[in-house]
DNA sequence: CACGTGACTTGACCTGGATCAAGCACCGCA
DNA sequence: TGCGGTGCTTGATCCAGGTCAAGTCACGTG
């Protein structure tokens, strides 16, 4: 029940500059204005993969940062654990994402990731990444164009919580969803969902029981078709018209 | 009815090492290596003050990015304008705070920022924040600080949108403002707000009614006094456990 | 000084989603 | 092949907070 194997190669720089062109939003490709002879600098710095096991947590809340991860291929959830015993999720990450950005801050993670199918990341030091901005100034450009773009996300990710109601948070979490799919090359109308309900739940603030509901609403209403992880949009406009009080 | 006058010098560059020492929490300030070469750099670059009038906006959602801009004196929020006419307020700043991030990501603004009482900023042309980290290492690692502790900020602020009630909500906003006011040598216990219910409601996903009946429930159990926009804490440990299923 | 306006409070009512409860579907495993 | 566990769905009930409505308060203005 894996999502089809995803191909991208975020952080393999001997292809980047071909790459660059094709991956559209994926955040994490380098602009392409660097030449060969820092291209293969930087390769030979960051070449470190790791392997994730479906359910594997790759770092933990209060570990201390060694690393950031581009996630290559599978598929991440971070999350940040509750006083109480549990979590909320606080974001899913897709193949050219970066994890542990807020690890920046003072040196230890604050949420962990775990690995929600078979994953790979790249291991990306911060420190290597400091010392390239330096010589590589369209790297650090870049870099902060990546914070900035989280930034911007949690603050439509906080307009969602503090405004919509449980069908219209599903119906931008569906699409949001399948815009990253297609931007990685897959259909924006057929995909699986890696995570639980409770997964998406916590992290649209919602309850499984409502979540669940949600999408039966949606099937009656035949904007989607499910059959528990597998979705299939059939109404993509009403789709989104359910998604309308979103700041799209 | 303005609160008293802060007097955080922020960017300031040629007071920094001795202010740092004492500024605590207060982000912008850069550490403490810088040489005075350095420092004096940098001053010269970054001189351009701001005034501004209460109510008046410094950048609105939309504009392309001229300056990052360092709050000053006064008070400010940020709030990203809603489709169907309202806003959704997504930050207050204070004094040592650093506003438009969320613009480095494609150069143009994505919130609107607007002055709650008069206000002064200085302004932090990104280009040259950029072309200084290069020769200054530290400075880099440092913003790359504010940056992730902005993303964990906003972490935070889902999950209290995501799981907590109105009365937690409101005793967890209060609690954070006592200890900015307090990181900058304000009482942390007698404040004045300078937003109005609507914003702080925006802020918190609540309606003005909500907050209003939640101040005037906490005034009931004497955790709080307050008339209109003075507040007063006079039951910090109750407020604290009246937030305590926040991640504090 | 009365007046108007916008900010705030309070009450009455209603509803979306949480909670509680029951059962079903799927999967790994013996 | 049956069994247990985990994830998912659906129904019934309840309540926090939204909505609507009616004041009251604070303050700036003619």
């Amino acid at each position: 029940m894996a999502t089809p194997p995803l191909h991208a190669v975020p952080f393999d720089l001997k292809r980047l500059r071909g790459a660059c062109s094709s991956c559209g939003v994926r955040e994490l490709c380098l602009p392409a204005g660097l030449d060969l002879r820092s291209i293969n600098t930087v390769d030979r710095l960051i070449d470190q993969r790791r392997v994730l096991a479906r359910g594997e947590v790759l770092f933990r809340n209060g570990a201390a940062l060694q690393s950031l991860y581009a996630v290559h291929t599978g598929f991440m959830k971070t999350s940040v654990p509750h006083p109480d015993g549990g979590e909320q999720v606080t974001g899913f990450h897709m193949p050219g994402d970066l994890l542990g950005l807020d690890a920046l801050g003072d040196g230890r993670h604050l949420c962990d990731a775990v690995a929600l199918e078979g994953s790979e990341v790249c291991e990306i030091p911060p420190q290597i990444l400091e010392r390239l901005s330096h010589t590589i100034p369209s790297l650090q450009q870049h870099f902060h164009r990546i914070l900035s773009r989280e930034i911007v996300r949690d603050h439509h990710m906080m307009l969602l919580l503090a405004n919509l109601r449980a069908e219209e948070r599903l119906a931008v979490f569906l699409l949001k969803l399948s815009r990253r799919y297609a931007a990685r090359g897959y259909s924006p109308t057929e995909f699986v969902l890696c995570m639980t309900r409770a997964d998406i739940g916590s992290y649209l603030g919602l309850t499984v029981e409502t979540v669940s509901r949600a999408l039966s609403q949606m099937r009656a209403g035949r904007l989607i078709e499910v059959s528990t992880r597998h979705i299939r949009i059939i109404g993509m406009e009403r789709l989104k018209s359910a998604a309308a009080r979103a700041a799209e």
